[in-house]
RNA sequence: GCGAGCGUAGUGUAGUGGUUAUCACCGAGCGUUGCCAACGCUUGAACCCGGGUUCGAGUCCCGGCGCUCGCACCA
């Protein structure tokens, strides 16, 4: 990093920290490694920016947002695949406390103890014993998952359950997709946001706000039809070029019809989401001309994932992925319905009817069902698999019982089915967004330091719709009445809902918009002789320092 | 996790083992001024934490925590 771009960064940090946008956290007792407070104007430009998201994709009007916990069971991420992907299974040795990865241990013991998961391995290290390689004890701690994910027990003492803080909001939509389904009256394509904390307990935290323990996240969980081909409407982007590091292509630079229209984006979804993406980010402030996507390598892609793009945003650290466009697949919606036997899928109708004819045998259920008992549904299943030229009886292994069918048992099953449609399992796109990392841009972005009669001069160039303060009111000097013909305006924008107006009398008036203009206040308002006399005030613009004259009436 | 460097008011900093810890900006109050960081006076605020060496530690040593960078790990 060069030394003025380093030393630009030490400044800012240094101001962000000062006027209260984002301060390492708990710093009175010694702070905390990847944890971050959002300041008194942090606090609010964090709701904005979240606020602001959310409306962006619920304005599409078929998304909805909900909010699910982030303590979440260990069940549901070991069926998301987190659990393997995600955390080492850890034992600790009950004589001497050294703590061992259980696969390590038992790698004389199986030919891929890599691939078993907590239970199996639990049995597995009870089983062989393996000796402690630091004492030679063989008294293994029960297995826990550990290591990115941060584990926690859900209720107390022995009747506690495993469970983690979430590493995504993702699972919430997934497991409630049986909800959402109804609620959008089964039909696809629907989508559902969520946005809140995420927890990932990294090794090592670095470069600020880029990589945190706990995280703001926004997601949304987008599920199509796959045999449909989604039509969406990009004439919006006709006149937007977008920077594209391909997979295949290196970079390229084009419309993303184009690129959609070329199989650099494999999906249209995926396309339009990047395009929605990008209009997000310029609209809470990011520098269009410092955005760009990057598609993953095969080999990089998350566990879920079958296409990826990512938005990187150039600022202080250089490029730095801020969201993640990933085609999911199935996988997520079949992980959990694998899981737990439930169905989440939906259904899609057939253009015609199809018609199945059957015809071959079934169990005749009075005489079959008190002959087999508990096993009548078992062989029900194995005899509707046999073909029409089957001899009874039979002999076959049902669990491992061999058992005798008679033709008395069964008999000849002829119909037709019409199928009006079947059941499938959506695929997902989703956009996920770091939060913080696109925080950091907005602040890093608008971060502007020129100089004023020769001193430097530091502003935030803030977009408007991110502002943590919307309006300040100046009094010209505190006398004849201005500071309370100034007080009367503030709360007058404060009385507005959304709107946050802030007073300020000291110092200065040169020293009062300096300060206006280090936390981004857009538009400065100030109360001088003439404003008590005609009800005129200065309304004074951040960016051009331009003054104007205007009515208190048509602020 | 390993290695290197660093840690002093809100911010940026100075500080040979020896008074009450430097300076600037900053915040608060008062006064003068009154439309772009004005001035004067008053005032507020710090040696990351814990051990050790020493008569005496901000300074030297050890450990922890945090920050930055490199390697490793990783959305």
């Amino acid at each position: 990093m060069a030394n003025d771009a380093s030393s630009r960064l030490e400044r800012m940090s240094g101001m962000l920290k000062r006027r209260g946008f984002i301060l390492p956290a708990f710093e009175i007792h010694g702070g905390a490694k990847g944890l971050y407070d959002f300041g008194p104007n942090g606090g609010r430009l964090r709701t904005r920016v979240n606020q602001l998201w959310l409306d962006h994709w619920t304005s599409l009007g078929n998304i909805v947002e909900i909010s699910s916990p982030t303590i979440t069971p260990y069940e549901v991420l070991e069926a998301s695949g987190h659990v393997g992907e995600f955390s080492d299974f850890m034992t600790t040795c009950l004589a001497c406390q050294d703590v061992s990865r259980a696969d390590t241990l038992l790698e004389g013991a199986h030919p891929n103890p890599d691939s078993l998961n907590k239970d199996e391995l639990d049995v597995l290290l009870q089983k062989n014993q393996p000796p402690c390689p630091s004492c030679a004890t063989s008294d293994w701690s029960k297995v826990v998952a550990q290591n990115l994910m941060f584990n926690t027990t859900i209720g107390a003492g022995n009747s506690g359950r495993p469970g983690f803080l979430r590493p995504e909001t993702a699972q919430g939509m997934f497991t409630s997709f049986t909800s959402l389904y109804r609620h959008f009256r089964e039909k696809l394509p629907f989508g559902a946001v969520q946005v809140g904390k995420g927890y990932r307990n990294e090794i090592s935290p670095r470069q600020g706000m880029i990589r945190l323990r706990e995280f703001n996240m926004a997601e949304l969980e987008y599920f199509i039809d796959p045999q449909t081909t989604p039509q969406h409407d990009l004439t919006k982007w006709d006149n937007v070029s977008f920077d594209l590091l391909s997979e295949d292509n290196g970079q390229v630079t084009m419309t993303i019809a184009e690129a959609i229209a070329k199989g650099i984006v494999r999906h249209p979804t995926v396309g339009y989401f990047m395009a929605m993406t990008y209009d997000f980010l310029v609209a809470v402030g990011i520098n269009a001309d410092r955005i760009r996507f990057r598609q993953h390598e095969s080999n990089e892609m998350a566990h879920y994932a079958t296409d990826c793009w990512d938005a990187e945003i150039e600022g202080s650290y250089g490029w730095i992925e801020c969201v993640g466009i990933a085609h999911r697949g199935c996988y997520d919606l079949e992980s959990h319905e694998k899981y737990t036997g439930k169905t989440l899928r939906a259904r899609r109708e057939f253009a015609t009817p199809q018609e199945v004819v059957i015809d071959g045998w079934t169990i005749d259920g009075s005489i079959a069902g008190p002959a087999f008992r508990s096993l009548a549904g078992k062989v029900k299943t194995a005899v509707e698999q046999l073909p029409l030229e089957t001899e009874f009886p039979i002999s076959l292994n049902i669990d491992e019982q061999m058992i005798s069918v008679e033709s008395s048992h069964v008999k000849r099953l002829q119909k037709t089915e019409t199928l009006t449609g079947e059941w499938f399992i959506p695929h997902v796109v989703e956009p996920a967004f770091g939060i913080d990392r696109i925080i950091w841009h907005v602040l890093d972005h608008a971060y502007t330091e020129t100089t004023k009669q020769d001193d430097s001069y530091t502003m935030m160039k803030l977009s408007p719709s991110v502002v943590p303060i919307d309006y300040c009111v100046f009094p010209l000097f505190e006398k004849d009445g201005m500071s309370e013909l100034a007080k009367m305006v503030n709360e007058r924008f404060n009385s507005k809902r959304g709107i946050i107006s802030s007073y300020d009398s000291s110092g200065s008036i040169g020293r009062r918009y300096a300060r206006a203009d280090e936390i981004g206040v857009p538009i400065c308002v100030t109360i001088d002789h003439q404003s008590l006399e005609d009800n005129t005030v200065t309304v004074r613009i951040r960016d051009t320092g331009e003054q104007t004259r205007v009515p208190i009436d048509e602020l």
